[in-house]
DNA sequence: ATGCCCGGAACGTCCGGA
């Protein structure tokens, strides 16, 4: 089973690029970001005839997440629990296939000292309060998108220079070790080399793609039911080259679903 | 210190992104 998440920066002027991709790297489950349509305007004929069906948590101009998947999606929630007061969309959870998964768009919070930054502080920390209870289920789960976190100095091309970032601040980042620390296993991280840096946003300006300017702030985040099922994963760096593309690449893993569902 | 490059809304040029 092939996982993938993608912030796609508008799927209206993506929808070339997310069909080809969809079409080359065939997931069995996307987590898309930064759809910027509502449900309605979003392209369901043209990825349904790829073979997907799709749930949307959708908002005109910013933010918005999506599920697609080739099996049926049963959607959770469309909102984080303890936050459906929120308006921005960033938050869907389902069951596909029996396993539960949840396309995230954590936010920006720049400048930092703002109430921009207080509001990803808190909404990092409902996230999770969030996998508290996913963890107590014991059930296999997948948390993927754009955490707009960058872990750890190796994760950005110029840790200095990005230093008082909100996406690079200690703050950011001890909530997201407060993720990690409940269990959750980071896909890059078990596999493949540690000291590659394996970046999946670039700026747009000063050539930072050519450069490999970039930041690692995309992740797939295991439960530990579904990390003893991870097989391999990986940016898929192709899109990011592509004409109009994402300022963000594809980030992908296997789960095997053979011998771990037998086991069960 | 700010813009660089984009998308969106909208037709000015700003906001948000990261």
């Amino acid at each position: 089973m092939k996982i993938a998440t993608w912030n796609v920066n508008s799927v209206k002027a993506r929808l070339p690029q997310v069909l080809a991709w969809l079409r080359e790297a065939a997931p069995d489950v996307a987590l898309l970001q930064e759809i910027k349509v509502t449900a309605d305007h979003f392209p369901s004929m043209e990825i349904g005839d790829l073979g997907y069906n799709v749930a949307i948590c959708g908002q005109r101009t910013y933010n918005g997440v999506a599920i697609l998947a080739k099996r049926p999606i049963d959607v959770l929630f469309d909102s984080l629990p303890d936050n459906d007061a929120d308006p921005q969309a960033r938050y869907i959870e389902a069951i596909v296939d029996g396993l539960r998964v949840a396309s995230i768009y954590a936010p920006n919070g720049n400048p930092i000292g703002t109430e921009k930054f207080a509001y990803k502080l808190g909404w990092l920390a409902c996230l999770g309060r969030h996998v508290t209870a996913l963890r107590a289920s014991e059930d296999a789960f997948v948390l993927g998108g754009d955490f707009n976190v960058a872990p750890c100095d190796d994760d950005v091309y110029d840790p200095v220079g990005w230093q008082d970032d909100a996406l690079c601040r200690p703050e950011s980042r001890a909530a997201f070790r407060r993720l990690m620390h409940q269990g959750l296993v980071d896909a890059l991280g078990a596999t493949g080399s540690h000291h590659r840096r394996r970046y999946t946003w670039w700026d747009y300006r000063g050539g930072a793609w050519p450069a490999d300017h970039g930041l690692r702030i995309d992740h797939l985040l295991l439960s530990p039911e579904a990390a003893d099922r991870l097989v391999d994963a990986d940016v898929d760096r192709g899109p990011r080259d592509w004409e109009k593309a994402s300022d963000h690449a594809p980030v992908w893993c296997i789960l095997d679903d053979g011998a771990s569902q037998a086991k069960r």
